[in-house]
DNA sequence: TTGGTGTGGAAAAACGATTTCGTTGTCGCG
DNA sequence: CGCGACAACGAAATCGTTTTTCCACACCAA
């Protein structure tokens, strides 16, 4: 048969009003919580007549009503990186425990499409906006972008923004620099005095900061800038594959490779063993993010774990309970030293030693 | 300052039909389509004065007015989980190419939540429901979840399930028994005659497919049933973690370990390292699904490649170009062997002699 | 000039909810 | 018995759109 015969229209509330007999209004009061009482016995008779009819309530109806909608919306670089994606199941599954909808759009690291989703956004007057993802280092794009969010907040919406500092909203941020930094000095003590960095795209904040705490730290360690060799390239699996593969035919063989992001480490360390470099022997490599599903990765992957999860779960927070000042969170990374970097000569010892007597 | 000061309302069709000097349907019909044609003119009125009050259309006033919206409801069980983050992917990306809004709910794999989730969902109107994910072996809890999507359906929406069959709607699915069988097969080819099955939670559709598919395979590669051992467990990393752990505690040391998927596969590697055991070596292992963020594990793991993403964008097209009768559409896998499978004996050497033969 | 036709614009009626406000009924108290 | 207070119901206004209806006007052919 085809398949448009019977089509029934959905159930109305003014349906199930007359299925009740009662009201449009006692049936709006009864269904959805209302401040004012309604009688039990009426209430029942609209609770089973919905049942009866099935009655799913227009959202979109509500919420012109309303005048504003119980939806957040997610913009995210790309849903197929885990980063975004451990972000997002954050958002989304504090938004449902908050009773919102989420609703969800990926910007493929395109700002000009990042600018066009949020302007779309704005139409489905959606209590909040969640924009994760790094800023550029394109002063004229930002301002277009912060128009746009500016114009959101006037309509009464609440932009937050996620994995980036410097914007005039709500801003949760994960500290880059200070984990960065705590990485470079945890490195030093094993012995490392000498790193490639795999710095990610120039004027990405997010990977500029995380390059530049490493540099830091390093330097408080006692080892100059010129200890350092900085590459820029992508911030995915490819950049990390293919600036290690420069790095490689550069004929440097570093004993250390910092990359960016975790996903960027697994690419350089493919590249290495491509060259017959197995890392955590002969090249050690640490990343940044501790991506859930490379905890796995032989060897151990040495990083930064950042609560990103806890991030989306914050950022729903800051929509369903607004502070009345803009607010800034800044939250902690936590340095995971893996199999990937055992340390050189008696730091090395040192530390093999005490993961010795940790384990006995 | 406080942050509810000057708050402005968004501006309606009515401020730029004011603020252009024409009447609200001749706003309406230059700003979105219609059949009526409207002076140049005017047209152009119109637009300045949208985008001089940075106007943009109210999408819930506009679904009440037409009685559906562009949107698409994506039901995942875990965002998080690469495999569904891969097909949200395609989904989401094709959508939006189509125009299309994306909404996402995670279900957290409790079918009683995904049956809560499609009803809000119908409250949306959405103009289709994308359900991805396995459907469990129970009957009452598929009879009213069917009945949700069927009350859908009668509504005017576009049901589409995407990985599981046998429900009575538009269906993309992948050929997992197929898929393992194929796999079995070039197992047995590599030498391997015994095999552990990580199967998955009992129950679980795609699992016991991918399991019996595998059993199949071998089979008809001349191994009877008794040379396999399947172990049931849960469908993540951890599950496999665990289980094969509970093999390696049975004082088995298993040739060749299928795990039902490629999260689960790592699990099992991890495990046998912990065992002091080297995966791809002492034992071989693999997995099902080809997951993007895993093919830099080494040993490289052997699996079947499914087009997920391709199977997300199948799925809107089924939305957007509904056929006149159900259709289903089998996604066929493709078998990838790496390293983790090197085959043992004679059929080891020849596979490596081919491989040489191939790099040469 | 007249009648038909095609095109554009203004006004009003949906759409499916919420919410305001007026009406009715009940109860307590003197 | 009458009055006021209070609770709860229901009619109608409202939200921001689309869509229909109807009117005005220009153009064309006879």
């Amino acid at each position: 048969m085809a398949r448009d015969d019977n089509r029934k229209a959905a159930a109305t509330l003014h349906d199930v009003a007359r299925e009740a007999g009662v009201s449009l209004a006692t049936a709006s009061r009864s269904l959805n919580g209302s401040t004012r009482k309604v009688n039990e016995d009426y209430r029942a008779r609209v609770l089973a007549a919905a049942a009866r009819l099935n009655y799913a309530p227009n959202l979109q109806a509500q919420a012109v009503a309303k005048g504003r909608t119980s939806t957040v919306g997610i913009v995210v670089s790309d849903i197929t990186d885990p980063y975004f994606a451990q972000i997002a199941g954050g958002i989304i599954s504090a938004a449902e425990r908050g009773g919102l909808i989420a609703t969800i759009a990926v910007t493929g690291r395109d700002p000009e499409r990042e600018i066009q989703i949020i302007s779309a956004l704005r139409g489905q007057r959606p209590s909040g906006i969640v924009l994760v993802g790094s800023r550029l280092a394109d002063a004229a794009m930002t301002a277009r972008l912060a128009e746009q969010l500016r114009e959101f907040e006037a309509e009464g919406g609440h932009p937050v923004l996620l994995s980036q500092r410097g914007l005039p909203f709500d801003t949760i941020a994960f500290d880059n620099e200070a984990g960065a930094r705590s990485l470079a000095l945890a490195l030093a003590a094993l012995g490392y005095d000498r790193a490639v960095v795999l710095a990610g795209p120039e004027g990405l904040l997010t990977a500029s900061e995380r390059a530049q705490g490493f540099i830091d730290g390093f330097a408080a360690a006692g080892h100059p800038a010129e200890s350092i060799t900085v590459v820029h390239c992508a911030f995915t699996r490819d950049g990390g594959f293919d600036a290690m593969g420069d790095v490689l035919e550069s004929g440097h063989e570093p004993a250390l490779v910092f990359a960016v992001n975790d996903v960027m480490a697994v690419g350089a360390m493919a590249r290495l063993r491509q060259a017959g470099l197995e890392p955590g022997r002969d090249v050690a490599v640490a990343g940044f993010d501790d991506i859930e599903t490379l905890r796995d990765v032989d060897p151990g992957l040495t990083t930064v774990r950042l609560p990103l999860v806890q991030g989306g779960v914050t950022a729903v927070d800051l929509i369903v309970h607004p502070a009345s000042e803009q607010s800034l969170v800044l939250l902690p990374g936590e340095v995971v030293v893996r199999a990937s970097t055992p340390g050189v000569g008696a730091a090395a010892a040192a530390a093999a030693l005490a993961a010795e007597a940790l384990t006995a």
